[in-house]
DNA sequence: GCGATAAGGTAGTAATCAGTTACTATCCTC
DNA sequence: GAGGATAGTAACTGATTACTACCTTATCGC
């Protein structure tokens, strides 16, 4: 009977807190996320997230921590068992897009945490992940590479830049309409044109 | 002798906060901006810039209307006289790039100002901007099927999405490592791809 | 069922923000 | 060069922010 429980042990309200940011961010700038509309939003107190977070930044830390781990997570699964590096490329980057569909604030704020100007603990959490995400995609694509499936002439760093670069191009899209499941219905025409551009010459 | 020029007429004044605007968007985040900020860099007090804006939303309005006029100023110019479509599409990429190297902040401000929840005047600025942009990116992607030097299954929407994300995605690596100048070092790489995606076969 | 403790509520604080006001300096025109 | 108009200053205001001090209540091991 969790009906009435307002009193949550610690680790579970921190995990109610990344929820509460994390769908608030895909309904409003995440910059502009106050603790008190965190509160609001998981039916608490403004104090009470204090009780749990020494400081607003160790929740935006907190939230990016979780992001990274399921982001990985799911990009590094999606992959396994294929043989194919064009097919491993084409699920993580579904996977990719289906994670933001889910999630529409995640690159919003990854974004604004990117922009900050000092070296906050949550923007280097970004740093970090997208590097990862880099490492994984290159290794992917050294892969095809020497299978031959992809193009011998690729600039391995220029395709993993435009890989991620291709989400960011759909993330934008789905902010100008104002509907995040577009990203959805573009990906494939969008994704065919990055795999022409990286294939071994057919 | 504008050397002790304190006083400005109202128009200069109102260009002199757009540069000011831009200037400091370069070197931290955008949303984070103040009019104080906005003021001191123009050694000018805070109060003096309500005589030239309404609101700060004005600010960022005619900073808006400055960005879209010179960015799509450029892309324009640089097409014309080129015939190839792939070649207007190499010089509006370059162009692009060199516009966002020498005003790093421009495609920040865009980003922040996009996933704004209330439909600001400046947000509506920003979404005409990229839907213009689009519009000219159609056109010659159109153009380069007919003329049979793009694929003619080529997907203008998803190519023109494509664009605008392959620089969206030099501008996340430029932020990850803090150095606008490598964006036009990366660029040529990460063009070649583009174009090997969307060229027709060869 | 009792007491320690973890969690939440109430009601603040100081700092910072956009915007305003009353006054002053400078410019421009006749 | 007088005088109105324009531009700028300094000090302020109310609203909002992250964060805190103090007290109350629920939970759980014994």
């Amino acid at each position: 009977m969790d009906k009435h429980s307002k009193h949550l042990p610690a680790d579970e309200r921190r995990a109610v807190t990344v929820a509460a940011v994390i769908e608030l961010s895909g309904s409003q700038n995440p910059s502009e996320i106050t603790t008190a509309a965190i509160a609001q939003h998981m039916r608490v107190t403004q104090g009470a997230l204090f009780r749990h977070f020494p400081n607003k930044e160790a929740i935006w830390q907190a939230v990016m921590a979780w992001v990274a781990e399921r982001l990985l997570n799911r990009i590094d699964r999606v992959g396994q068992g294929l043989d194919s590096a064009l097919a491993v490329l084409e699920a993580m980057f579904m996977a990719h897009v289906e994670f933001v569909v889910e999630h529409p604030g995640v690159p919003r704020m990854m974004f604004g945490e990117l922009q900050r100007a000092e070296p906050t603990p949550a923007k280097r959490m970004v740093q970090t992940l997208i590097q990862r995400y880099g490492d994984r995609l290159r290794v992917v694509i050294d892969k095809g590479k020497t299978s031959g499936e992809l193009s011998a002439a690729l600039d391995a760093d220029a395709a993993a830049t435009l890989f991620i670069g291709t989400v960011q191009g759909l993330v934008m899209q789905s902010l100008l309409a104002g509907d995040v499941e577009r990203m959805r219905r573009d990906a494939p025409g969008v994704f065919a044109i990055y795999r022409r551009g990286i294939g071994s010459t057919r």
